[in-house]
DNA sequence: TCTGGGGTCCTCTCTCAA
DNA sequence: TCTGTTGAGAGAGGACCC
C-alpha cells in the first residue's frame, strides 16, 4: 500500500470470463444460458452466463446437476488456450497503468495504482479507464473494486458485478469504491464466508460458536478464535474482520509447486495401468519444470479413491532433479505402496521444493551421474524438449507409453474440468 | 446426489539430532 | 548410558482459493 490520501488497491475481476470469451467468438450465444466446463459424467461447471445463473447454476457445480436444472443450456467444453490468450491481453492493459499487478487467476488481478496518480489520476478514475479499455479493445466486461487493501478491494469488486434475475441479468455498478470511513459498515454485515480463508469447514466451526457475520467475528475475543482455529488462522481472521489487511500486491510470486492430476471417467483398479499414467503425468510435469527453468526436490503422489477419500505420499530426494525419469521412478515407487483395490478415481503427480535450475545442459559425455538426475537422462530430456519445440508435443515421449495412445504431453487445460469421454481401464475380469 | 484441476498455506505428527 | 526437551524438517492431511 502506498499510504497516500485515497484508496489505491484495485481488484479487477472479469464477468463470467470463459463464457464471455466464448460469446465474443460466437455472438449467437449472447443472451442464452451457456455453461463452460467438464462435459463428461464427472465434470463440473467452470463458468456460466448470467442467464444460466438465474436457474441456480454456479461454478463448481457438477455438470450432471446443471443439466437437470437447465436442460436447454448450451454446454461447452472450453478452450483453455483461448482463455489464456484473452488473459494475456487483459494483463497487458493492467500493466499499462502500473507495474504492480498480481495475477490471481486468468480472469482477475490485484493492482496497486498508488504510484500512478500523477499520470492517470486517483484510483477510481484508473478503475474506470481500465474497464473502458477492456470493453473497447477486447469486448469483455469487468468489475473493479477500489479500496485501501486487498480484502476490501476484492469484496468491492464482487459488489460491482451484475446480478442474475429471472428477467435477465441486472447490470452491476462496474466500479465500487470503499472509502476509509465506510470500511467497517461495509464489512461487518457480511457473512463470515466473505472473508478470504473462510470456507465451508471454518464457517461451520464458527457457526457453532455463534459467529455468522464478520461483525460477530470482530466482536469475538481473539483468544476464542485462536482456540478454535489455531494461532495463525485465528489471528489473521480477527485482523481481517477489523478491515486490517497488510498483504501487499506482489507482482512476482515464485512458483512453489508444479503438478498434474486427472480424474478418470471410470475408476482404475489395475496397478500397471496406473503405473503408465504415472509415467505420462511425470513426463508432462518434468517438461513444465524445465520450461520454467526450475528444479525440484520433492515428489508427491496423490490418489483419490472411488469413495472420494484421498491420500498423498511424498518423498524428498537428497539432490534436485529435472527429469521425467526421476519423477516417474519416485512416483511409481510411492504408488507401489498404495492399495488400489478400492478403485482409483483420480491420480496426481506434483513436484515441490522448487529452486532455480543450475541451467547447464549436460551431454552424454558427462556420464556417470552424480545425483538422482542421471546425466544421460538429463541430456536426453534436453533433446526431448528441443524435438517437442520443433515438431510438437506428440512427436516424442516415454517408451513406456508407445502405442498406448497416451504419447501426447498432458498440458494445463487438458481435462481441466473433468473427464470428457469414457477413457480409463475397467475392473479386471 | 455428486463432488475438476492447479495451486497455496496451515496444522498435526513423527523422527532425528543436539 | 539413559531420559527429557527442543527445534528443524519431512510427511500427511485438510481447507481454501479461482
Amino acid at each position: 500500500m502506498s499510504g497516500t490520501v485515497g484508496p489505491s488497491i484495485l481488484h479487477a475481476d472479469m464477468d463470467a470470463f470463459y463464457v464471455s470469451v466464448e460469446m465474443k467468438k460466437d455472438p449467437s450465444l449472447i443472451g442464452r444460458p451457456v455453461i463452460v466446463g467438464g462435459t463428461g459424467n464427472r465434470g463440473v461447471v467452470a463458468s456460466c452466463s448470467y442467464e444460466a445463473r438465474a436457474y441456480g447454476i454456479h461454478s463448481a457445480m457438477p455438470t450432471a446437476r446443471a443439466r437437470r436444472l437447465c436442460p436447454h443450456a448450451l454446454f461447452l467444453p472450453g478452450d483453455f488456450e483461448g482463455y489464456q490468450a484473452a488473459s494475456t491481453a487483459i494483463h497487458a492493459v493492467f500493466l499499462s497503468y502500473t507495474p504492480l499487478v498480481e495475477g490471481i487467476a486468468l480472469d482477475e488481478a490485484f493492482l496497486d495504482v498508488g504510484g500512478s496518480r500523477k499520470l492517470f489520476g486517483e484510483a477510481p478514475a484508473v478503475a474506470s479507464l481500465i474497464r473502458g479499455r477492456i470493453k473497447e479493445e477486447l469486448g469483455l466486461d469487468c468489475s473493479v473494486g477500489v479500496a485501501r487493501n486487498k480484502l476490501l478491494a476484492k469484496l468491492a469488486s464482487k459488489e460491482a458485478k451484475p446480478q442474475p434475475t429471472p428477467e435477465g441479468p441486472r447490470p452491476g455498478r462496474g466500479v465500487v469504491v470503499i472509502n476509509a470511513d465506510e470500511e467497517l459498515s461495509f464489512l461487518h454485515p457480511k457473512p463470515v464466508r466473505a472473508l478470504w480463508g473462510v470456507g465451508p469447514a471454518t464457517a461451520a466451526r464458527l457457526a457453532r460458536m455463534g459467529i455468522t457475520t464478520v461483525g460477530d467475528m470482530a466482536a469475538a475475543p481473539l483468544a476464542s478464535l485462536v482456540g478454535a482455529l489455531g494461532y495463525t488462522v485465528g489471528r489473521q481472521l480477527h485482523e481481517l474482520a477489523w478491515a486490517r489487511d497488510t498483504r501487499r500486491v506482489e507482482p512476482d510470486r515464485p512458483t512453489k509447486s508444479i503438478g498434474h492430476e486427472e480424474t478418470y471417467s471410470r475408476d482404475h483398479f489395475d496397478h500397471d495401468a496406473l503405473g503408465a499414467e504415472v509415467v505420462r503425468m511425470s513426463d508432462s510435469v518434468a517438461a513444465r519444470l524445465r520450461r520454467a527453468g526450475l528444479e525440484a526436490r520433492t515428489v508427491t503422489l496423490k490418489v483419490r479413491f472411488g469413495d472420494f477419500s484421498t491420500i498423498t505420499r511424498s518423498r524428498t530426494e537428497p539432490l534436485a532433479f529435472t527429469t521425467a525419469q526421476v519423477i516417474s521412478r519416485t512416483a511409481g515407487e510411492l504408488l507401489t505402496g498404495v492399495d488400489v483395490s478400492p478403485g482409483v478415481r483420480l491420480l496426481g503427480v506434483t513436484v515441490s521444493g522448487l529452486a532455480e535450475s543450475a541451467g547447464e545442459q549436460l551431454s552424454l559425455d558427462d556420464l556417470p551421474a552424480a545425483g538422482p538426475d542421471d546425466a544421460g537422462w538429463k541430456a536426453a530430456s534436453g533433446a526431448v524438449d528441443e524435438i517437442r519445440q520443433r515438431f510438437g508435443d506428440h512427436a516424442v515421449g516415454p517408451a513406456a507409453l508407445a502405442g498406448s495412445g497416451r504419447l501426447r504431453v498432458k498440458r494445463i487445460g487438458d481435462t481441466q474440468w473433468g473427464p470428457t469421454d469414457g477413457r480409463g481401464p475397467r475392473r479386471p475380469e
